[in-house]
DNA sequence: ATTACTAATTCACGAGTAA
DNA sequence: TTTACTCGTGAATTAGTAA
């Protein structure tokens, strides 16, 4: 596991620089004996996760890579749980989805990474402003790197994705890194033409439950 | 401190669904003894970390939320630290970023949110492949939002920002929603006019420190 | 098989204090 | 002042075993 005290000392940036503190200070703050902080310290120098230098405490790469470690695990099991839920209307594309969802170079990543060969064009939905800072926060999740690729005369740059549910069908939210639309408009690609299947029609409502992780 | 027997059952995704697991397996796992495990489980219980029905054990949201609470400390000791170093060649921009940069839309904003008034121009800066990887894993952190806004006859989008040094002075790596370059183009602002003060042709190298978090 | 109780043991804590 | 030692006490752990 890992130690309290090691948590404690990245909460003061002793992963970045050494920081003075007293035996006594650390104990106040951790609600512990100075005594406790004193030992936990020689155990930690011991496990090779500190350096002391006089007062100077610093965590060494080791101390990191433990953290990182507990910080994955969390992530992973705290981060892919979460549950994106966006609902706005259906609005027109600017025509340019159509042109290059259908480029080999990212159907075969749609078809491995995703699971679905995508409908060549993009179903645009606009989301209220409320929905946008949950917006952001799916693109804080790790998502399903679609790569970039030239095809000699244009370039296609690289997509961040997402998998969704529509009507319960697959689909993906895709940000390409350059994208035509502001914040509040987000890009769906799925392997059936929605828009026709459901009768969608610009305004339409729509409903869209995203899944963060890969 | 979280207990460790709650990361455990958190990579089990206990916090989503029950799971079925034996004292003595769990034992097994975590090197420690089968009635120490059943001591833990009772603690846990009491606690009101978890609920176990026969064999199902299934983490509380209250678990959920402390396992967050240690999250989101980690991640913002260990996301916060990264420190994206870029160095490529200048280009010449495409004379677009005259013109926004110095609307006062975004430079009420720029003055609050990265601490200074911008040279009305963006330098831009070619990098290599090599380091499209680092510029993705910069676009996972949490950039300043610097917000979108329309003049009547134009909407000028919102910009994702991230502080960064050039030479030590202050500076920012924009992403506007809406970008004219490929993945290889970062786009920087700052207070002066970086391209006379340091003499920066077309072609010069230059190193930009950006940090990542807000 | 399983969980959990009791008892023996080991280990961690903090008070006192030396360096 | 500081850190870290010794040592008495109590808490946590495991072995054995009942349920």
């Amino acid at each position: 596991m890992l130690p309290e005290l090691v948590i404690y000392l990245l909460g003061k940036n002793a992963h970045r620089e050494g920081v003075r503190l007293t035996t006594k200070e650390m104990a106040t703050e951790l609600e512990v004996s100075q005594q406790t902080i004193s030992r936990w310290m020689i155990e930690l120098e011991q496990a090779g996760l500190i350096d002391r230098h006089g007062r100077e405490i610093k965590l060494t790469q080791k101390a990191v890579a433990e953290s990182e470690r507990v910080y994955l695990t969390l992530r992973l099991a705290l981060e892919a749980k979460r549950q994106f839920n966006f609902s706005g209307i259906v609005i027109e594309g600017l025509g340019t989805g159509k042109g290059f969802v259908k480029m080999p170079g990212y159907q075969k990543q749609f078809i491995k990474k995703l699971g679905f060969e995508a409908y060549p064009g993009t179903l645009n939905l606009k989301i209220p402003a409320g929905q946008i800072e949950q917006r952001l926060a799916l693109r804080t999740a790790k998502p399903i790197i679609i790569e970039g690729f030239g095809n000699g005369s244009r370039r296609f740059g690289s997509l961040a994705a997402y998998k969704a549910k529509i009507f319960g069908e697959p689909a993906a939210i895709i940000f390409p890194e350059m994208s035509h639309h502001g914040l509040d408009v987000i890009e769906l690609i799925s392997p059936d033409n929605l828009r026709r299947r459901y009768k969608l029609a610009m305004g339409s409502g729509l409903q869209v439950l995203a899944g963060g992780g890969s």
